[in-house]
DNA sequence: TCAAAAGTGTTCCGCCTACACCCATGC
DNA sequence: GCATGGGTGTAGGCGGAACACTTTTGA
């Protein structure tokens, strides 16, 4: 009672660990068939059974006295020395199926962005490698399952535009920001409208300054307000501190929460 | 390389278990200050330490052999004898602090919904007692912090009104099922906007038959069309059959696969 | 015939969409 | 000047919010 029916339970402790679905803005130049900017990820080559050789998620264990998502933030930074600026629980899977065959496995799956600036080079690098999300290799596990989930979760939570900046840098042109939302959500955006709701968000802070390109206009180069209050979402996510991995996940809750 | 720098790794192997936070309609009579209705839930007793005494969410082990939301549904049917009608996964929480000081504790937390019938009496039963979820007593762990973000994940989920009928029922009149959202929200909402909003989704049925109640006029009922394509919601949920709780997670995360 | 709840009509307003149109700059 | 992207104006439409109104029933 309460406890459940000791006859019925089993001492069940498959493993955990922690997986890290981070996205990127492409590489400049890139473009998808429609011509704007596509979302790209980091995969990492499995060195040992079962899939060896295969392209996996970068992921790792949980750490003992450690968050969840300390243990995300370090494994990605072990596997690909990546450190996202933004950091959120995805999903965790566990079904027995999914280990096909091994051990049975529970993945706590985090979703990640990354600014370009962490993107020095898209080049394969020792056993990690980039590829754009419309064009992935075969995948270990259900890894491509979870892919295609955090691709549809990244489109949802588009709407708060903190999020977009994650992926373009700090200080961007309302063109930048567009080619953002383009690249998440596929899909064509006038580029007119954009602009107005973006500006009537009140989130963007005109800095002052210009972007010159080529040899038209330039363009004003907005900031986003950090301002006000804290995002009053209930969604547990993080922006992660550069080298202050150390944000406790309690933190960011009792941030979050209302009243 | 891929795997993590292995001098830094450890068997970090805390205990998993499931919990869920399950919701209902309170009973008939009971409302709020504001008059609405009001979603009430069921806790357990806890009968060992730490917190014994305390009330705390249901919940139990991981099956071996089983989906995470079979475990789930198999604790919650084990501790409270109830079997939800939707039943998805919340969140996963593993702080080191929360198990105040005991073992490391990652629970995987589900939130449910039963229907009025499954609530047969609110009364205490053993050690399980239903709460109005805007008066709960003191709770074990973290576990008010999972409630409330359970309450908030509600909210959101109610658009879709295959959901709000999870809560009242196969068959329904409008103004029960605008009960549920009063009591979900919390927030009056216009009765005659809610109609038409309702009815212009195409998501209802009119059976044909009427509900009188009292001397007034009675009301048409109705009835979720369940065909059609499936949610094309990214979110893994399952609508659990009673007493075939098989489902396989992996069934319900095909179906709601794109492409 | 009256109270009570079901159900309908109508107006107003804000937001989103589409698309036409000016503006600043380098070549 | 003129091509190129930056930036603004504006008309139409859809949908939600508010609320007055009619209908059907039992007492």
């Amino acid at each position: 009672m309460g406890i459940g029916n000791v006859s019925e339970r089993r001492l069940a402790q498959p493993g955990i660990g922690v997986s890290v679905v981070i996205l990127a803005l492409g590489p400049h130049g890139d473009s998808a068939a429609n011509g704007s900017s596509r979302l790209w990820l980091p995969l990492v080559r499995r060195v040992r059974q079962p899939f060896m050789g295969s392209w996996a998620l970068p992921g790792g264990d949980l750490r003992v006295g450690h968050s969840l998502e300390e243990s995300a933030f370090k494994a990605l930074e072990s596997t690909t020395e990546l450190h996202p600026k933004y950091l959120e629980q995805l999903y965790t899977f566990g079904d027995p199926s999914r280990s096909s065959g091994g051990l049975p496995m529970v993945s706590i799956v985090y979703w990640a962005l990354v600014g370009e600036a962490e993107t020095k080079d898209f080049a394969e690098k020792d056993n990690v490698k980039w590829f754009p999300v419309d064009d992935l290799p075969d995948l270990a596990f259900d890894h491509r399952r979870i892919i295609d989930y955090a691709l549809w979760r990244s489109r949802s939570k588009l709407e708060y535009p903190d999020i977009a900046t994650k992926l373009v840098g700090e200080e961007f042109t309302l063109s930048q920001l567009h080619d953002v939302y383009e690249a998440v959500t596929g899909q064509p955006l006038d580029l007119a409208n954009f602009r107005r709701k973006m500006l009537a968000s009140g989130h963007l802070e005109d800095t002052g300054r210009k972007l010159h390109v080529g040899r038209s206009r330039p363009a004003a180069i907005y900031r986003y307000r950090h301002d006000g209050e804290p995002r009053m979402e209930f969604t547990f996510p993080t922006t992660v501190e550069h080298g202050k991995p150390e944000t406790r996940a309690d933190d960011a809750l009792s941030a979050l929460m209302p009243s």
